[in-house]
DNA sequence: TCCATTCGGTTTCAATTTGAAACCATTGCC
DNA sequence: GGCAATGGTTTCAAATTGAAACCGAATGGA
């Protein structure tokens, strides 16, 4: 399941997180851990994944500390699965998936949801990317930069 | 490679998008592709993958519309692959992995880069999540609407 | 108390996917 | 013509996946 990079990719800082999440499950996991799911049967219901896959996913996603296992919480004897802090900051991923999603995928007539404000019902806004000056920035605005040789 | 659901799950903007890059590789071409490559040759050199599979994953992306075969460039008699506007889309999901990615992953003392404003050469800002008014959302502050029931 | 059921997995095994290496076809160059 | 580089495809072993069976602990009734 672990996916080592042994050529050494100059960019890791995309490999890496491909590395904890990038399998077809493992999103969609952390996608109903925020939609509330913590026990392994709602996802194991919510997703129709094989028992043993799904249970395989949990634990990688245990061990790269994306989500936790708390012990309880209507005082059952099993223990549950939540998004830990650094899960939760999967949230800009999968709001930037499904936009993507939204305007390349839903054809005419098909069942779609969206993401909404919860005060108002009304649609969020599409993501941007800006400068530190608030400047919006298109993708050919942007580079990679070595951290040690140019931050000045 | 193609996984389909079966059991359609309520949330295929999620799903869908996944079945066309949710592999370990292709988002990586997808980077690299922004990145400038244009060949074949550039992508297995950067990634280091077998031949056979980055050929599996190009043609792929191919079928859903995200790269596109290009006769040439340098007048060669090979062809290259190119970002569609569809793949072009592809940019906020990469920044959010990337984000989080600087976030989780790099140690200290590693190598890494971040993405920068080509124009001034500072880090680009974080990503936000906003209402339709402007206001900062949490993940808590979102949920997923049915288009046909509550777009009032 | 005893039996059945649910929950949360693990084990087993066949089928699919992956990846390394060998091979092949075309083009460009001398 | 000969030779290397590019852009793949084929082959085959190894790893991964997934469906189904199994299993143990904890409820839930009768």
């Amino acid at each position: 399941m672990v996916k080592r990079t042994s050529h050494q990719s100059a960019d890791c800082l995309i490999a890496r997180p491909l590395d904890a999440i990038g399998d077809w499950w493992s999103l969609l996991i952390v996608r109903d851990a925020f939609d509330g799911m913590r026990r392994f049967g709602e996802f194991q219901k919510s997703l129709g994944v094989a028992k043993n896959i799904l249970s395989a996913r949990l634990r990688n996603l245990v061990a790269h500390g994306i989500l936790e296992i708390v012990p309880a919480s209507d005082g059952g004897a099993h223990h549950e699965y939540v998004l830990t802090e650094k899960g939760r900051g999967l949230f800009y991923v999968l709001v930037a998936l499904r936009q993507w999603g939204e305007t390349y995928f839903s054809g005419p007539g098909e069942p779609y949801t969206f993401m909404v404000d919860t005060r108002t019902g009304r649609p969020i806004r599409r993501l941007e990317v800006h400068a530190e000056d608030g400047r919006l920035l298109t993708p050919g605005e942007t580079r990679l930069a070595d951290f040690r040789r140019a931050p000045e």
